[in-house]
RNA sequence: GGCGCGGUAGCCAAGUGGUAAGGCAGAGGUCUGCAAAACCUCUAUCGUGAGUUCGAUUCUCACCCGCGCCUCCA
């Protein structure tokens, strides 16, 4: 079965198929950099990087562009407030998108390419379209994009042109569009605030045109597919289409993939309401950054998505489940074949594949594994888990974390990147026992912990009970899990 | 008001016209020096009402509730 995908400009799930030279072009609309990323923001990003990550292991190559935009009203406002350049004032917080990615195991695209090095880009667009009069200059110097001059406008987010018209709010200062629904390709500088030189004037960008110019200069002028969160869905989507297809006559994206957003404890997130989480705060209060992105990864990106802490400590049992499930593959084993565990693992990794070519269900695709995992341990624990049987077990393991990447404990480190982070930049900030826990075994060598573990072996052989459960006992407040198999070995894993 | 999505066990969450995956949590049990891990058993008639059908949680309609977009929030 091919991967098949909601189209939001068909309104259908459709296959998906890849271009002649099975490059797949794709454009993601990336972050506003104007503060930290809040997990809403990372839903998104992990959703494409699911996506991604299945494209490749389906033998697809990438050219995927993630686009940084470093301009816009916010920071433009933020940086004068802090009398700072825009480019002083975002910088900061790209980097920090930067490693949350990392954090969260979000693959970086093939291109990562800032609004601000695309003026010239932008400003020849908008003479394109101007030449052929469907962008047009007000007094002030402004462009607008004349919407009576594509007549499919709306056929993405399924509006009706009237509606718009009819229910829009209506900004003050754009009292010299011809029309209401016209939008700014170009705005006219304004004192004090960040300006550019190009050849239709002086001013700063419209908020859609970078994305139809790098876009455009990096994928071609169609391209496979476009994703964003939903909320870009109308006007900048819809928008993006329309100065794009103006212009080239040519259909610009020919998938659209929206991923929903979530809810936190069963609302929208916000700052009143006080459920407003970036990655940083939810690692500072102690949760993994494994557990996140399993969380995030984990339900399907067209549902809403319900984050709960109680979901988050589950994620991480989860996780806990299937890591120490490896370890138990990777340990000894009675020699041998079994077929049912042969079968069991080559029908789950069918199964998991269907579930993702399923519009990426994810939650299926997990839950396929999580199945074979419970068979496995039953037989397993009856001996019938043989050594043969290990490398398809383990492979069918390795496909599920090609895409949810949780598997490698690297929990530690990254908790501690973060913690540094809070006791240099955030002083006062709190951060929790379990975080600082989390942190402090970052430090902890697999060698200093092994040595401790033949302590442990060592008191136990000689039944000195008293001594070996005491090791153990200093190596739990490490947030190291001693585990004594009955063959008298021991197996130790982070929790 | 317009357009759209959803309501499944304590929580999260799949799915199907023929009586419901998976995860977490809980209870009991097995194993174990104790732990840990693992396994076994138990816990849902799928928002409400009506209709179509031999049969609906799955299709249709109505209603209730939640959520999203309607000019710059992923």
């Amino acid at each position: 079965m091919p991967l098949c995908l909601f189209n939001t400009l068909s309104g259908q799930v459709q296959e998906f198929a890849p271009s002649d030279d099975n490059l797949i072009r794709m454009y993601c609309c990336g972050p506003t950099v104007y503060d930290y990323g809040h997990i809403g923001n990372f839903r998104t990003f992990v959703a494409v990087d699911v996506l991604r990550r299945f494209l490749k292991q389906s033998g697809r190559k990438l050219r995927h562009v993630m686009n940084i935009t470093d301009v816009d009203d916010r920071i433009i406002e933020r940086s004068a407030a802090a009398a700072i350049t825009v480019r002083q004032y975002t910088e900061k917080y790209e980097q920090a998108f930067f490693e949350d990615m990392e954090l969260l195991g979000i693959e970086r695209p093939e291109l990562i390419v800032r609004a601000t090095d695309h003026i010239p880009e932008m400003a020849g667009l908008i003479a394109g379209l101007a030449a052929k009069d469907i962008a047009y200059r007000a007094d002030d110097g402004s462009y607008y994009f004349r919407i009576a001059r594509f007549p499919s406008y709306g056929k993405l987010s399924k509006k009706d042109l009237a509606h718009i018209e009819d229910g829009a709010r209506v900004d003050s200062d754009r009292f010299d569009k011809e029309e209401i629904r016209d939008f700014a390709l170009w705005k006219a500088p304004k004192p004090g605030e960040a300006k550019w030189q190009t050849a239709i004037g002086e001013g700063r960008p419209g908020w859609h045109i970078e994305c139809s110019a790098m876009a455009m200069k990096y994928l071609g002028p169609g391209f496979d597919l476009h994703a964003g969160g939903e909320d870009l869905m109308f006007p900048h989507h819809e928008n993006e289409i329309a100065q794009s297809e103006a212009l080239t006559g040519q259909v610009f994206a020919r998938f659209w993939m929206h991923v929903r957003f979530l809810l936190v404890e069963g609302q929208k997130m916000s700052k009143s309401l006080g459920n407003f989480y970036t990655v940083r705060d939810l690692v500072l209060m102690g949760h993994k950054p494994s557990s996140i992105r399993f969380l995030l990864a984990g339900a399907p990106y067209r549902k809403q998505l319900n984050f709960t802490f109680d979901g988050l400590n589950a994620a991480a049992s989860s996780v806990e489940r299937l890591r120490t499930f490896r370890l138990r593959l990777q340990g000894p084993l009675p020699p041998g074949r079994s077929e049912p565990m042969q079968r069991l693992a080559g029908n789950t990794q069918t199964a998991m594949r269907r579930a993702l070519d399923d519009d990426l269900n994810t939650a299926e695709f997990s839950g396929a594994l999580f199945e074979l995992v419970r068979q496995a341990n039953t037989a397993a624990d009856a001996g019938e888990v043989r050594s043969e049987d290990a490398a398809p077990l383990l492979a069918a393991l390795a496909q599920f974390d090609e895409i949810f990447d949780v598997l490698e404990d690297g929990d530690a480190q990254r908790a501690a990147v973060v913690v540094a982070w809070a006791q240099r930049e955030r002083p006062g900030m709190a951060i929790s026992a379990a975080a600082e826990r989390l942190a402090r075994a970052a430090a902890f060598t697999d060698e200093q912990i092994e040595a401790l573990v033949g302590a442990h072996v060592a008191a136990r052989k000689a039944r000195n009970f008293k001594e070996s459960d005491a090791i153990r006992g200093r190596l739990a407040e490490q947030g190291i899990v001693l585990e004594n198999m009955k063959d008298g070995t021991v197996r130790w894993r982070r929790k």
